[in-house]
Order: structure tokens, then C-alpha cells, then sequence
DNA sequence: ATGTAAAACGGACGTTCGTTCTATTTTCGC
DNA sequence: GCGAAAATAGAACGAACGTCCGTTTTACAT
């Protein structure tokens, strides 16, 4: 397969918001009080993007319904056709990056086998996919922490299930011989921080003129490195 | 100098909440309506404990001035005898927390030569500096979004000068010849993403076990690795 | 043109917020 | 042990919040 560019990934995974929110509007039907879904994935699709754009610049607590109303271009009370209450508001959109998210990794690596292209694909796949849906991944990031216990716990599942690719593909690396003998666990958490870093810090990262691609393989590089060397003994004392 | 555990490096450098406060106590002298100084400081501990603890668990902006003399054990008046607003007392731990690291790192790194050791150096005095006040940053990560534009630009300021001490450690290793000649910038940016991943996700890190001490070595051999390796042609492409 | 159901509107409600104010208690030199 | 000064507690205030609901507008079938 072609390396895949930002444009032709992100519409083979429908990782654009309107296709989101059309999946919502679908998974929730009789939960949103408008019978067309055209009109209805229309609203919600502003409803979430001024969301995200209000909330990602101020937090979600600190957002006011009038203020969304105000960027969504609807009215206070036509919000509540589509939501339930605010912070059903915010438990929809991390529900749906996460499992987004889950989705599109298990279809990007479904038929590459071995662990050098598994580990360059996977990186390359959650870079593409935070990058599409940038807004999403940062509320997510930022407003977990304040969920109910619940759907907490879920986003923790998520969140470790993702670096489980990750530590999978290099312990299948280490068992091929590939690696060193590094925790893969630590490794794996090591990959994520230098991931999430790319969505979280968008704006140093677009002072630089670094585009998303390089950033792979940047971090595919780094990672390499690290799995390589660590068979040797490294040893980091002071004086 | 001998590898510092957390504990001496935490005394040495006086990185305990109660520490900062006094500071915090004697530069705000006049804006803090108690006269004695020490028990102006034991209250306004309390108060910066009191809202690490709120604040981190359900956002600054979630939590109420009522929950913090709640708390605090002070009362909804007393609080106004140590602060001016709620958003001046976010502001106020903010740029508490910057000018210590800032002021950890130059300390720490004063009398460091060779680039290898200044790197290991940095990257312990960095992880030690937020483990010790670990709720102090992960406030400031978490809340720094949400500041009005001058402290913001302030608060990113700190950011960038503290990812440039790495970059100018690893620059100065190129020029010895030690490293490879990838950007200085961005490796420095995904070794930070590395130190900051230990207080954000402090809790994935206390499951495993992991010591702050062995992180630091864990990150000091990825940067090296990183470093060594940047000099080889990694060509990482697919198929 | 007219009738009807769907959709959007925006003001009102009760609550709770940050902040202020004052009555009361505590502290401390003498 | 007394009185002035400092510190606290918690009621009170206006503003702003999330939510609800009666009304108006829109869109389409007849």
C-alpha cells in the first residue's frame, strides 16, 4: 500500500467532523427531538465544532450554553433538541474520539505483519488521525480528567488499550529478535508521550514547518532507535 | 556530585509546597492582609493545597471558592484576606511554579561541563523538580490554556525557555562531534514530551512501579539513542 | 391559499456563583 | 485581665448559570 497522504486518510477513515456527528446522529436516534437526519447531523455537526472551538480555548466549564448558542448559531433553547443536558455535551464528543480512534488503528493495521511496518504504521496512524480531528483529541485530552467515574474508567481503558498496540508490536518485535530487551510497556509509554505531544502542542509544531508526515517519521526514528539500542547496556550514572 | 535521590534533591532545593508559599508570602507583602508572616504562610499553604487537590480533580473553573474554604478550613471571608480574585489565585500558583523550574534547572546545571553529563543532568533535575511539586504542575498544564493573553504568553515563554536548555545542551554536543545532526529543536521537543508524560499520567507510572529515579534513566537512554542514532540515514518508508 | 406538524426561538425560573460586608471572636501588649 | 487591633465567620448581594417551556416561525401537503 501507498504511503497515505493526511487528505486520502482521512477520507478512507471518514476522520472529518460531519461524519462523526453523522454516526451520532444515527446511534442516537429518538435521543435528538428532529426527525430529519440530514438537518439534524447539520446542527449537531455546528453545535460540536463550536464546542470544540470555545471549550478547547477556555474549557468546557468555563463555556457558557449561551455562548454555544451564540457560536452555534442556534438558539438556547433549540440546543437542548440535540443534548440532553451540557455534560452530555461533552461525554458524546470523548465517547466517539475514543472509539474513533480504536476503529481506525485496528483497520490501518489489519494486514501488515511484520513488526518494523506494524510499529511505522501504527505511529503514522495515530498521527494522521489525531491530526484530522486535532479539536476532538485535545477536548478529549483536556476534559477527561473531569468526568464522572464511569466514563472515566473508559477513557482510561482506551487510552491503555492504544499504548497496548503499541507495546504488542514491540514485544512481537522483541520475540523476532528485531529489539533489545526494553521493557515494552515503558517503551509503548514512551511512543504515546512523543504522540500525544503532536496534537497537544499544535502550535509550536506549526511554528517549525513540521507537517504531520515528517513528524512520523521522526518519531518512527526515535522509536527505532530506542528498541535498537536497548539491548545494549546503557549505563547512565553521574560522575 | 552524587546522584541525588528525590529527597535531597527536594530539601536541597526547597521544592515543598510549604516552601514556595513563604516565598510567595514575602513577595506579596502588602497584597496579603495578615500580618504575622507565619501564619500567613500556614494559610496560604493551605489554601494552595486545598485548591492542587479541587482544582486537579475536577478543573479550576468547576471548583467553587465554597468547596476551597470547605477545604481550606478557613472561611469564605477569611480566603479574601489571602487572595484578590479566584483568577488571581490560579495566576498566582502559575507563575510560582514557572520561575522555580526555571530557577531548579539553572541551579542544578550551573557547574555542569560536558555535554553528557548536562543532558542527564537536565533530564533528572527536570523529572525531580515535577515529581516533587508534581500537583503544581499538572495544575499548570492543565489550567495554562485558559489565561488571559498576557499571563498565557508568559506561561509559554517558561515552556520554551526551559525545552531551549535542551536544545542548546544537544546542540552543544553536536558540536563536540558527540551526536548526530538532527534538529535540535525537535529533539529537545520530544524529550520533553517524555518528562512531561511522568507527572501527566503519574498514576500509569505509580501501577507499574517505576521509581522517578529509574525514569530518569530509562528517558536519558531513549534521548541518547535518539541522539546517536541521528547521524545514520534511517530511511523509514513503507513497503 | 390554507392547515398542520416540525423546529427553532428566547424569556423566565430556581439555583449557585464570586464577591462584599458586618457582627463576632481571637490575639496580644500592657 | 483588659482594651485595641487583627482575623474570622457566614449572611447578603447582584450577576450569571443550566434548564425548561409557551410561543412563533418554517416547511410542506392538500
Amino acid at each position: 500500500m501507498e504511503r497515505p497522504s493526511l487528505e486520502s486518510f482521512t477520507a478512507r477513515h471518514h476522520l472529518d467532523s460531519r461524519s462523526l456527528c453523522a454516526q451520532i446522529v444515527e446511534a442516537r436516534e429518538g435521543a435528538i427531538a428532529v426527525r430529519s437526519a440530514g438537518a439534524a447531523t447539520d446542527n449537531l455537526t455546528r453545535i460540536i465544532e463550536a464546542t470544540l472551538r470555545l471549550a478547547n480555548r477556555k474549557g468546557f466549564a468555563a463555556m457558557t450554553l449561551r455562548e454555544l448558542a451564540r457560536e452555534s448559531g442556534l438558539s438556547l433553547g433549540g440546543l437542548y433538541a440535540y443534548i440532553g443536558s451540557k455534560d452530555e455535551l461533552a461525554r458524546l464528543i470523548q465517547s466517539w474520539v475514543s472509539r474513533t480512534l480504536r476503529r481506525v488503528m485496528a483497520s490501518a493495521l489489519a494486514d501488515i505483519e511484520t513488526s518494523r511496518m506494524r510499529l511505522a504504521t501504527a505511529i503514522e496512524a495515530h498521527l494522521l488521525t489525531t491530526e484530522a480531528l486535532r479539536e476532538w483529541f485535545f477536548f478529549l485530552y483536556m476534559e477527561a480528567h473531569h468526568l464522572a467515574s464511569d466514563e472515566r474508567r473508559q477513557a482510561v481503558a482506551a487510552e491503555r488499550n492504544s499504548e497496548q498496540i503499541f507495546a504488542d508490536i514491540i514485544r512481537q518485535g522483541q520475540s523476532e529478535g528485531r529489539y533489545g530487551a526494553m521493557n515494552a510497556d515503558i517503551a509503548a509509554g514512551l511512543i504515546k508521550a512523543m504522540l500525544q505531544d503532536w496534537y497537544l502542542k499544535r502550535h509550536k509544531h506549526g511554528e517549525r514547518g513540521l507537517d504531520v508526515t515528517a513528524y512520523a517519521d521522526t518519531v518512527t526514528a526515535a522509536a527505532e532507535a530506542l528498541l535498537d539500542a536497548s539491548g545494549e547496556t546503557t549505563t547512565t550514572t553521574h560522575s
